[in-house]
This record gives C-alpha cells, structure tokens and sequence, in this order.
DNA sequence: CTGAAAGCGCTTACAG
DNA sequence: CTGAAAGCGCTTACAG
C-alpha cells in the first residue's frame, strides 16, 4: 500500500523516459504519429506507475470539461422518483464508459438558474434534459447558448434531439392484446391530454381498434385524470358502464384504480381487467393481475447520454429515436420493439 | 438578445481597462491590494459585459475542481429514494451556494470503481458519502487517498466525519409522548440490529422507559425486521400480547404495520397507536393516526455540504453533528432539537 | 517519427 | 497599490 505522493505529471514521464512531453501526449492519446516503440515504452511506464492524466488541465487545452450536466424536476413526486433514478443510473454508466462525469442540477420548472450558473462557469459539454416542458425555459436558454441538448421522452419542440420508448406501439399491442383475446369494452384512463406521451399513448389504443375494423368507444375514455378524486370517479363511471378492462397511461392512475377497485369490491380484480404503463416502480408494487408494457429507463438514459456524446464529440446522430419496451401479458412475456 | 461571441477572458478585460490581468485576478478575488478605484472599475466592466471566470483555468491554476462527488447507492430501495432525492437537494443547493458543482456517483456496496475513476481523474475536491457501511470500501478507499470526506447518518466507524439527525433523542421523546398518556404496553419494531441507527433509536426508546422510572418490556421488543414476512410476524405477535402500541423505527415498517393492521380489522388503527420516523415519504402516504417524528432530509444534505466545503477550504469543524426533528403528534406539533 | 514552443485562462510569488 | 513572469498540466500547430 504506496502512500500518496505527488502527483506525477505528463513532464515527468517525458523526463524519465528522455522524450519529449508532446511524444508521451501523443502517445497516450493515440493522435499523431508515434513509433510503435516508444508507444510501448510510454504504455508500459504509465501502467507501471499507474499514472493518470490530469483532466483538468487536458480540458483547459482543448476547451472542454469532460462533464455533463442532467437537469433533474425538483419538484417531481414519489411515483415519479424511481423513473428519474433509473435514468440517471443510466446516464451515468454510459458517462463512465467514455470518460465523462455527470454533474447533477435540480431545476423547478420556472427558474433555469442553476442550470444558468453550470453553464457560464464552463462546467459542462453538454446537458440531458430529463422533463421538458411545452414553454421550456430551460431548453430555449441552451438553445441560445449553443450547448449541445438531448431531451429524455417526447416533446413538441421537434428542434430538440430527444430519446424516447415507442409509446405508440407499446399502447397499440397492449390494446390488441386485448382485442384479441375477446374483450370489447375497453376504458382507458390518462393524464393531461396536452402531454405528447399521452396523445402517443392514445394514438396506439385508437391505432388497435383501427387495426382490429372496431371503432372506438370515446364515452370509455378519460383524460386529465391526475388526482385521485378524478380517477376514482373515472373508475366509478367505468363500472357502470360495465367496462370490461381498464387500460391506465401511468403508474399512478393503474395504483389508483387498483385501490379503488379494491375498496369497492376485493373480487373485482378477478372481473375487471387491468392494463398498465410501468415506467421503473419495482414490479411488486403492481398487483400481478395486471398486465403491462413495460419500459426501461435506465436504458432509456444509458442512450440518451451516449447520444449527448455523440452530438459533443462531433458525430452525426438521428434527432428522434426510438426504444423498444417489453409486453408483460398476464399468461405470458412477448419482446418486441 | 446577444448572440454568442467568443467569451471574454480576463485578458480582455484587463486590456480594455489598461491595467494587468494580475490585477483584474485581484479585483475579483479579493486577494491582495487594490485600490478601491481600480475595483470598481473592475467590478463595473464585468458586471455590465457579464464577464464569468472560467472555473476550470482557475482551478488548475489552484489544484482545485470546485466540484464534490456524491455517492449513492445504485441498489437502494423504493422506500428510500426520497430520502436519498431530498438529501441531494439539499446538497446540490449548499453547493450551487457556494459556487461548487456535483457530480453524482453511483455505486454498489462492493464495487468503489465508480468513485475511484472520478479521484484519479482529479475531478472532485471532496466526497459525500450517503450511505456506509461497516466495512465501507469507499471509505477506506478515499481515506487512503486523503480525500477529504463527510458521511450522512451514523457510522460506527469514528474517524470519519459524520452528519445524522439526533435519533436517541427523537425516539426518546416520541415515546415519552406515548408513556406520558398512561400506554405502557409499547411495541418496538426495528430492522437490523447492527445498525448504528437502529441501536441509536432503540437507545432513545430504552432512554424514555428509564425516564419515566419503568422497565422496558422487551417481549415487545423486535429488531431484524427487514421484510413484509417478518414484519407481520411482528404485528400478530404484538397484537397477540395486547400492545397498546407499535413503534416503528422506519418509514418501510410503519408502511407494513398499517396495511398490516387494516387488513387484520379495518378498525384495528383506532384502537392500536401507531408512532413511527418519518425519512422524507410525502406526508400524506402516511396515515393521519400515525404519530411521527420528521427528519429533513434535505437540510441534512445541506449541513453535509457546508460541512466538506469547510474542510476544503481548511476551517475547522466539529467531527460529529446532530441534526434536529420535529415531533409531530396526533394532537400538535411540538418542535424540539 | 519527434521536439521546442506557444497556448488554454487563470493565480501568485516576487519585485517594484 | 501594481505588473512582468512563471506556473498549473495538458495539447497542438509548426518545423524539423
């Protein structure tokens, strides 16, 4: 066990081994030409004294930092909280692999302060937005300021590169799944209407119905269900008119349903089926009689970072992409994507 | 609205104002003499051309990143994320406060790999570590290399410089408050036993009983209890000997307990008290009959923070802190510290 | 293939 | 009070 020294520098490496600064630099970063020889040499005297460079001052030199930002809801909730982790640890394994550093902000939807402060220090070479708003102020400030910018989930804004889980064809084959198994009256309940995932969400339950020649029954459907009142009320309406299934957009809205299902009647669970969208809540939370897509966040952030990267070092990347999920039916697991 | 330009350096600003960088460095630090003309002048060409230092140029000049690391555990459970999510508000807020950025880290409790590639890469002043362990890898690791760190919560080991909340006194007086109403049946429900905050709270607990010049029943006295199986074991044994009340020393067991209770007999909550400690769940998951004492989560991390920024910068702090809570019973809120 | 030198943007003895 | 110069540890034209 080596007590810690000073740190050896670029300079003493040159010195030790009689070349140059500039050949060890070479050497180690694999630019320029250096005869296999001395790359040898210079590699086996750095394993050897275990010698990392300073990143620092290799940032100053090239005008970089080797760090990006995540800017990260501080005001999101419980059911929310899993979903960002498993994002985050996403983001930050992908970080890792390529030498960078993840330097975490925490943003209220209307002050970009903190992300202001972490920009004009020069702190980052990049930023993933994890929540985007219809009027981003965060993301119009990034925008002005030139800083390369990946957007986690769906927005409006199509000039912004964003990352997200197919939820279009995730809700169609959850839907079909349904179809085809028989049942017709399906309720479906979601958040805010104007949100894109739920419009994407909506678009594949319509998409099934279209695919299997049935209309949809819209006096089924529930939107701006985003407190419990209103989704029990939903659920109430729902049973009336003896809806055979309920498909749920969030984890929240499906938590809810099963509660309320549950208070009316404990063997409703057995009647009615329920469907839901699983975004990272450790699967024991959700009854298992509910079916479910389900989406991995942690990959989710694991290729937004890498496309961040991407952008920074200079490589073209596509401005929309698409991840796959997994279908969890009740009988059996399909993959698809 | 400007367009980016190149960004100005204090090159710039020193040729504008016709005087030497070294005194422009001054003007802005505050070290060394400069005329109180000179400042201002300083100060007000800045401040009107928004000039920001680069952090990174004057940390390399300074062997400095004005960065902190902090590590969370990649394998922590549901029930703890808010803590760890409010812990790292706080953080981050002390940090922004102090012009200090973080970089988070994850990692498992066996595999410090994380960490020990953001030291060597010199991009941190110092650690938070938000969980330790008895035999903590990270710990040693940073302690061998000199880095200086802080931990959230009670660690056995006493070399390292430790922030909690004041857990004895909290149980103390929490179940004070209950022996005070004349229950003397008290159940207790802890997890594992080799926890310093489990001791701590049992400690607190024991403390009450000897107050009030009684005996602690320890029939009703369980630890280890880590999960759902174990915990309902727990309950029916306590309702089995007529406790009067359940204490529960977390968040995850308080949770078990009351859906435990409901399930038994619905009833069951008005008639058996429940107390519990509160880490930073949203106030309204837990039942409103449920006596709690409040830690926040949040100010812990932002005592954590101020507290290895002080070591950093080389003043002197206690090596022990303790945090105060909030008693909040089923009658009133009683603040104590 | 290799090296001397300038530069990244700041700080800080040292000497006025 | 102020400045010229060296230095933090790396990179990168430029010239052999």
């Amino acid at each position: 066990m080596e007590t810690v020294e000073k740190k050896l520098t670029i300079a003493d490496v040159a010195d030790y081994l009689g070349v140059s600064k500039t050949t060890v630099s070479r050497a180690i970063s694999g630019k320029g030409r250096v005869s296999e020889e001395t790359r040898k040499r210079v590699q086996q005297y750095i394993d050897q004294m275990d010698y990392k460079p300073n990143v620092i001052a290799k940032g100053l030199a090239q005008s970089k930092t080797f760090n990006i930002a995540v800017v990260i809801p501080a005001d999101c909730d419980m059911q929310e909280l899993p979903f960002f982790q498993n994002c985050m640890c996403g983001i930050c394994d992908a970080a890792a692999k390529r030498d960078y550093d993840v330097l975490t902000v925490y943003s209220t939807a209307g002050d970009p302060s903190g992300l202001e402060r972490i920009i004009t220090n020069h702190k980052v070479d990049g930023v993933v937005l994890t929540r985007t708003l219809v009027e981003d102020a965060a993301a119009d400030y990034l925008k002005r300021r030139e800083v390369p910018v990946v957007a986690v989930g769906s927005s409006a804004d199509t000039s912004l590169i964003q990352i997200d889980h197919d939820h279009r064809s995730a809700c169609q084959e959850l839907t079909s799944h349904l179809l085809k198994q028989g049942i017709r009256k399906v309720g479906m309940i979601g958040g805010n209407e104007s949100h894109v995932v739920t419009r994407n969400r909506f678009g594949g339950f319509a998409d099934a119905f279209r695919m299997a020649g049935l209309p949809v029954d819209m006096s089924l459907v529930y939107f701006g269900a985003e407190k419990a009142k209103e989704i029990e009320q939903a659920v109430d309406e729902l049973l009336e008119k003896n809806a055979e299934c309920i498909v749920c957009m969030d984890d929240m809205i499906c938590n809810h349903v099963i509660r309320k299902l549950r208070e009316t009647d404990v063997n409703l669970l057995n009647t009615v089926r329920v469907a839901s969208f699983y975004g990272g809540i450790s699967g024991s939370v959700l009854a298992s009689q509910v079916e479910t897509v389900e989406f991995d966040a942690k990959k989710l952030g694991f290729v937004t970072c890498n496309t961040l990267l991407d952008i920074i070092e200079g490589k073209q990347i596509a401005v929309k992409q698409l991840l796959p999920y997994k279908l969890r039916t009740i009988e059996q697991t399909v993959i698809a994507g």
